[in-house]
RNA sequence: GUCGCCUUCGUCUAUCGGUUAGGACCCCAGGUUUUCAUCCUGGUAAGAGGAGUUCGAUUCUCCUAGGCGAUGCCA
């Protein structure tokens, strides 16, 4: 068993595909088969070096890894040369110099007509030896085929015109490329996006006249924005990179992008394992699906509390390096993590509560500190009895704080709250006595002192 | 225009003819909590429309509408 995953390199990795690669990965993993990547580039004038890597790249933080490959359609030329010669020298394919212009008033016409717009076979009998070369489509019968998501999907061979499979310039094209390398690859299993579902009967038809056997074909539908329409730039970010700029774990991506038009009961939480393990092509989805931001959200939330804080490190790194924050010295960063976990949905939103333990922050957020610190007393009190306390952890700051809130006779918030932010600079921060033992004695010190000079 | 595919809460989905149509996200209301968050409890909300088959349709068939896709010397 093998399946494939075949991007054309014109642009990034984006959610559609990365969701079609999981699908695909996902299936030939649970079969123990081989997951097949190829690049298909054989559009000479849209591909670039600068996509395939993109591509590359987004595979690999997705962890979606492959077993063969990547394989490149412009390295096997040679290849569909001979096969469409053989299509040539068996009379199912003949030459075309049919002109633009004619292909165009041709297509008018038929619209016109209310018929379907395709080509009339004008060149087929012609005996021509350059132009175009176009597969000779049977004119008549149906092709039916079975699809593992959709379902019987037939389609008559009148709907169906000859397609080009080679341009004037020799080079193939897509619907010849595809099926010569399913074949050659020995792809068992051919799933992909619904919008090839019209180019499925092409390519059967293509199999036969070449005596070849056909895949299992299984088209997904497609993922739509949150408005209905076709995912596009305007609903945000399609870019599986741009996620993980945006700070999205790559199994929070999986998880979300694997419920998208598939589903096991009830179940919302899946480790790769369990993907690898219930994925079923039998289970998926034929109507197409919205994407949806906030349950993203709220899966990479999940995520990031229930991670090991090694786990979220090793991912932090990136972004910790793109906000230049240096955490080598100052406190125990797997601690500081960990105090950060429940409270981060992303993690650029870890890294910007992780600043105030290794930086310093220029001034307080004015209207917290005008309403925090009105009252200077608690701080006071705060600095005194704190840089006497010789044992600096949590539960001993703690005894402070309430033995200040005691003093004063004031309820715990009147001092937690000011405390908070004058460690914080904007108020943002957990527990506050884990907070002031992590930020350590002196800074803790010095930001209390600085929050009493504002206060004055 | 023509052909193909699709249609359950706002969103992702469960349901293998008989259910008070279930779960999750979001939202709302409570509770826990040293802010925020987490966590817990509860709530709002759905079978596109119309025929038919059937004792009984969300489920099967057909029609209509709507959406998406294809209709490229793109993939």
């Amino acid at each position: 068993m093998k399946s494939r995953f075949a991007p054309s390199p014109t642009g990034y990795l984006h959610i559609g595909g990365a969701r079609t690669a999981l699908f695909a990965w996902a299936w030939a993993k649970k079969q123990q088969g081989n997951f097949v990547l190829r690049i298909e580039d054989t559009d000479k004038e849209r591909s670039t070096q600068a996509s395939v890597d993109a591509i590359l790249d987004g595979m690999n933080w997705l962890g979606l890894d492959y077993d063969e490959g990547p394989f490149y359609q412009t390295q096997r030329f040679e290849r569909y040369k001979v096969v469409v010669e053989q299509l040539l020298d068996e009379k199912k394919a003949y030459y075309c110099e049919c002109s633009k212009e004619r292909l165009d008033g041709l297509r008018e016409t038929l619209m016109q007509k209310g018929e379907k717009a395709m080509y009339d076979g004008c060149c087929r009998g012609k005996k021509l030896s350059s132009g175009v070369v176009r597969f000779k489509n049977p004119t008549d019968g149906i092709v039916v085929f079975n699809d593992a998501v959709k379902g019987k999907i037939s389609i008559a061979n009148k709907e169906i015109d000859d397609l080009i499979i080679a341009r004037s310039d020799g080079t193939p094209t897509y619907n010849l490329t595809v099926v010569v390398d399913d074949h050659d690859m020995a792809i068992s299993h051919v799933i992909r996006g619904d919008d090839h579902i019209n180019n499925t009967p092409r390519q059967i038809n293509l199999y036969q006249a070449l005596d070849w056997n056909l895949p299992e074909f299984a088209h997904l539908p497609m993922i739509l924005g949150s408005d209905g329409a076709r995912l596009s730039k305007r609903h945000g970010a399609v870019s599986v990179m741009a996620y993980r700029d945006a700070g999205f774990l790559p199994e929070a991506l999986l998880n979300y992008l694997v419920r998208l038009g598939w589903s096991h009961g009830d179940q919302e939480i899946f480790s790769l394992d369990e993907i690898v393990a219930l994925f079923d092509l039998k289970d998926i989805n034929k109507a197409p699906a919205s994407f949806n931001e906030e349950k993203l959200l709220w899966l990479n939330q999940d995520y990031i509390k229930n991670a090991t804080p090694e786990c979220l490190i090793q991912h932090l790194g990136w972004h910790l390096n793109n906000q230049k924050v240096e955490t080598d010295n100052g406190a125990d960063l797997s601690l500081v993590v960990k105090s950060l976990q429940e409270r981060s949905k992303t993690l650029v939103e870890m890294v910007e509560g992780l600043k105030m333990f290794y930086q310093a922050f220029d001034e307080f957020d004015r209207k917290l500190a005008n309403k925090q610190f009105k009252d200077k007393v608690p701080l006071e009190a705060l600095l005194e009895k704190l840089s006497q306390l010789e044992v600096w952890q949590a539960n001993e700051i703690k005894v402070v704080i309430k033995q200040v809130c005691d003093d004063l006779g004031i309820g715990f918030g009147k001092v937690g709250q000011p405390f908070r932010l004058a460690l914080s600079g904007n108020g943002n921060a957990g527990s506050i006595d884990l907070v002031a033992e992590l930020i350590g004695k002196p800074t803790t010190l010095k930001r209390l002192d600085k929050a009493i000079k504002y206060a004055c």
